[in-house]
DNA sequence: AATGAATGAGCGTTCATTCAT
DNA sequence: CATGAATGAACGCTCATTCAT
């Protein structure tokens, strides 16, 4: 389901065509990181890339194509996680499960933040967003069905407030509360634990 | 007399000028609102509040200077929710103020965003939107202290995120759960209410 | 010859219209002084006058027929000037007219200025102060021939260059040698005098 | 690599792109001399060197950065002159020297004009000028003093003032006197020769 | 595979001028 | 006679994208 959006370019690169490509689209996420994906100039992203416009769209077919590109590498990391939590099996903490939705954060927060300021008009990398977050909802919905806990779609839609907007403030200030920690033992006691609210 | 021209905001204005300003002020909220801050365009705007590009320039400075006008509304606003949170006499319960909350959020959202884009390369705004949030959350931590609910910071935290994001959600789609009178409950149960978890 | 150009709005004026025109063009004459012709505003110029821009256009109908109404008043002067110069009965002293000049062009510079730099569209505008200014140099001329000074038409342009660059610089800067006094003393010696230089 | 937009000036630039920044400076002072600098459009410069806007300030951040650029051209070559006249072993005749700064003024005068105008906001760039005009003068100084002509600075300055209004004059009317060979003999027998005046 | 140069549509902003009161 | 408000053409400048080498 991740495959919806195509890319640009699907021709076979060889080695240095894929480090090149791999440069700019690693310089693309830290030029969103700083200034947000539409204050976004190319040329900051080739001069951080080190290479020229020219070879950007050699490999992108323009700049939202870059970010379709991080989008799909972002909602690939995000249905993981989503599998894992859902995983009966393996059944991970969901301590863990927290910090791990922070550290893709972490990295991909300047493609969730396109996302949610409706930055793209392409409605194909929109959907990724959204579909990515409604498979780790279900999840967590899932998880919280397992431990015999009530809930409903609310109590849900709560649970990825406070994640997403925590990691989102993680981001920006680090020195201040909500770290990942932190939210992962608030989650665990406020929705997973004995005294959790019930709806 | 002729204070024409660029000092826009501090101009004495006489009631048709307010008129205009303020039909040039609502056009740009809803235009910030499709678009966001940074798509949006000073021709949308003055389209939609059928007057020139001369005439916005006018009544503010520059694109950012209106955003700068709304901001301070908006602060102005949630200012006033922080101060009825923290009032001792005439509490209000907790339901209206996340409605109130959401209110707010439902008008100047588009604000909001801007300020969390860091759209604004004014600090001084910046810091407006920054401030009345933190009063917002002083003020629940003082309720939280009256109700003697034990909370740390990161308890605030995450009940500013649950509503800022919640808010943010029930503007984006309607027709999905996370509209006020929800989340007031949530809030009520999850933080004030008996089975309240604890930090 | 100078009422070539013909300026606007000739309906007569009462003692206050009067006085408000007159504040407009002294307020005019400042603002070109302070910025040239070309960069002046007419929300400048208002201001100065203490008027709004409806009544600029109540006076002049643009910005060129307030520099085309200066330009004549300085043509006038000018002309007076040219006349004094060249009448064989008061003759006047060369330094008294010297002098003169210096004090029209004290006043007028701007408006000459720009004349000079060809700011104007209108063409007539224009001729006035190409005609003033060869009546002058016509009368130089005729004195020189009235005291038996051989000379041609070099000498008197360089005459003339002489005079409206210091004039010139003497209001850029007051501080430096090149007023008046000194200049009518180097045309005194250096055209009039026994040892002045001779074609 | 890589260094494109902004910087403008400092950019390594290949031979084609020098020969593009030439085109468009000599554009530039083409535009400058006809409208003046002030009424000169970027749309001019650019259509006449063939060039579009967007390469137009690929290699100068704004029109007045042009201008400074022009200026730095400008006043290298009177520093050169003034180097020329005051350089005592190979003294060139003052003939060759008034046609030399004739020369200069002939290709520049726009620049100087601007200078004049006070068009520039740059104080450097202004003072360029006032500096170089001022060696050029310390130079015909020096020149007077080493043929042991009595003079002052008001003669140096009035010499200043025939030079550069007769270049002036000679630009814009060359079928009249004052051109370079005329007044290169009234600056030799007016300041240098026998009967020259003196202070 | 890569680059520097070039493009031009599109945007924000200015300001002379007109209008309604 | 005077004013504040409104206008919109025109300008300076940006930047995503294409081109030629």
């Amino acid at each position: 389901m991740v495959e919806a959006y195509k890319p640009a370019q699907q021709r076979a690169l060889r080695a240095q065509g894929r480090r090149t490509r791999a440069r700019l689209a690693n310089a693309g996420l830290a030029v969103f990181a700083d200034r947000g994906y539409h204050a976004a100039r190319v040329d900051d992203i080739v001069r951080r890339a080190r290479a020229s416009h020219g070879t950007f769209y050699l490999y992108f077919t323009n700049k939202e194509d870059l970010l379709g590109a991080l989008a799909i590498e972002c909602a690939q990391a995000y249905e993981a996680l989503a599998a894992t939590i859902a995983d009966a099996e393996s059944v991970a903490p969901i301590d863990e499960c927290v910090e791990q939705f922070f550290a893709i954060y972490a990295r991909y927060g300047p493609v969730i933040r396109a996302w949610m300021e409706n930055a793209v008009a392409d409605r194909e990398i929109n959907r990724l967003g959204v579909v990515a977050f409604r498979h780790i909802a279900a999840a967590f919905a899932g998880r919280l069905r397992a431990e015999g806990r009530p809930h409903d779609a609310a109590t849900v839609g709560s649970l990825m407030a406070l994640l997403e907007r925590s990691a989102y403030y993680a981001g920006r200030d680090p020195t201040r509360p909500g770290d990942a920690r932190t939210v992962a033992r608030i989650v665990q006691n406020g929705y997973f634990g004995a005294g959790a609210f019930t709806p």
